[in-house]
DNA sequence: AACAAATAACTGACTGGTCAGTCAGTAAGG
DNA sequence: CCTTACTGACTGACCAGTCAGTTATTTGTT
């Protein structure tokens, strides 16, 4: 086997064990994970999971701590550069479906939901640090909006989960649901209509 | 310990047993949860467990069986009777947050979603069985006030998932990240906008 | 350049604990 | 006193975590 000597070869090494355990949690959950397929799927043995990690735990959350951080950012440039709300949320909804078919954050989502009643800490923590602050930007995009009086909008909280929702059910969809290529959802269609039907009915109430 | 001897009696242990099992397997997954705690929780021993079920997949699968089928028939009734669209969706809409706050259908989407690569096959019957049955419920309700011109519905399949969307979002939300009552989400609220959002801009378009 | 010694990354057999499923025994009900 | 619902100690399998041993790599010596 070749060896980690440097840090950076460490790093990866790490890298790749997480890696290897977000496919693995996804897969069996946390319980049903064994320490040893983590090991063989990042090419390694078992101890030397041991070498990186702690414990099975302590690798369950450096996995959802080094899932939760990024993403926000680009997420937040849009909100901040978009010249109006109208193409704002167009501009979002043609990023979703590639980050749903693409990225690791739905089955990440399906990991933090199927093993959430283990680790209320780390839940919690994720859902402030990452589920409420995305929750706010929408809501602070729709407060902007209403105040330039582009859009109305009654609470803008809880309107935010109504512009959220399909995003995070497409995303649980495609990682729990969807039995082939064949008779995938048509996302972009999908979100296209979303954004459609959204301006829509904002718009028009404000034009009352 | 008193026995059941009767069917009646019998039915019931079975019952007792599968709802200790949905409370188990909710808070701590199908590979963690053990026979003992759900014996326990059902007043009995683990041996009279296996009187009623073959294992602990059996039960598994007899538990989401058992709740995949009823509440669909009260949801089918709202859809004929209702006199219009609109009626349909604020309907729908009022009797949702009480489902979400006082049924099992959260605890048990969460449990499916948990558990989902672990068993397949009852996923793949569940989505057949439920869920798409469901859809195509919402789908039919647009396109025929579409047909009658209520309301402008470009794809019904893909509009009944935005939909149904912030219900499945609020019930996750209900059991995976809520932290205490007084935080709670507005639900009515919640749903009484959505249904606002809904029936504008499927009305809009309609009108334009 | 060849070799040895030192360092530390890596390995996997082993241990101790856990738990699904069993079954001989207990006792409720008739 | 017979039938059978129920019990819980037991067994065999499984696995997280350990650690003594192995080997890749570097460093030092001739």
């Amino acid at each position: 086997m070749q060896r980690a000597i440097t840090d950076e070869a460490k790093d990866q090494r790490r890298q790749a064990l997480l890696s290897a355990a977000l496919n693995e949690f996804f897969e069996k959950g946390f319980a049903a994970t064994r320490m040893d397929d983590v090991a063989k799927r990042a090419k390694l043995s078992k101890g030397t999971v041991y070498l990186y990690f702690e414990s099975k735990e302590a690798m369950f959350i450096a996995l959802l701590e080094s899932l939760a951080e990024p993403k926000l950012e680009m997420f937040e440039s849009v909100m901040e550069q978009a010249e109006s709300f109208e193409v704002a949320i167009r501009t979002l909804f043609e990023i979703v479906p590639v980050i749903i078919r693409t990225t690791e954050m739905p089955r990440f989502l399906k990991v933090l939901i199927g093993d959430s009643q283990m680790f209320p800490d780390i839940v919690a923590l994720y859902r402030d640090a990452f589920i409420e602050r995305a929750l706010k930007l929408i809501a602070g995009l729709l407060t902007r909006a209403h105040n330039a009086g582009e859009i109305c909008v009654e609470a803008p909280e809880l309107t935010a989960r109504i512009v959220v929702a399909p995003v995070v059910l497409s995303g649980i969809w495609h990682v729990v649901f969807r039995q082939d290529e064949a008779s995938d959802v048509d996302l972009e269609t999908l979100f296209r209509i979303h954004g459609d039907m959204l301006i829509r009915s904002l718009k028009a109430e404000g034009a009352k």
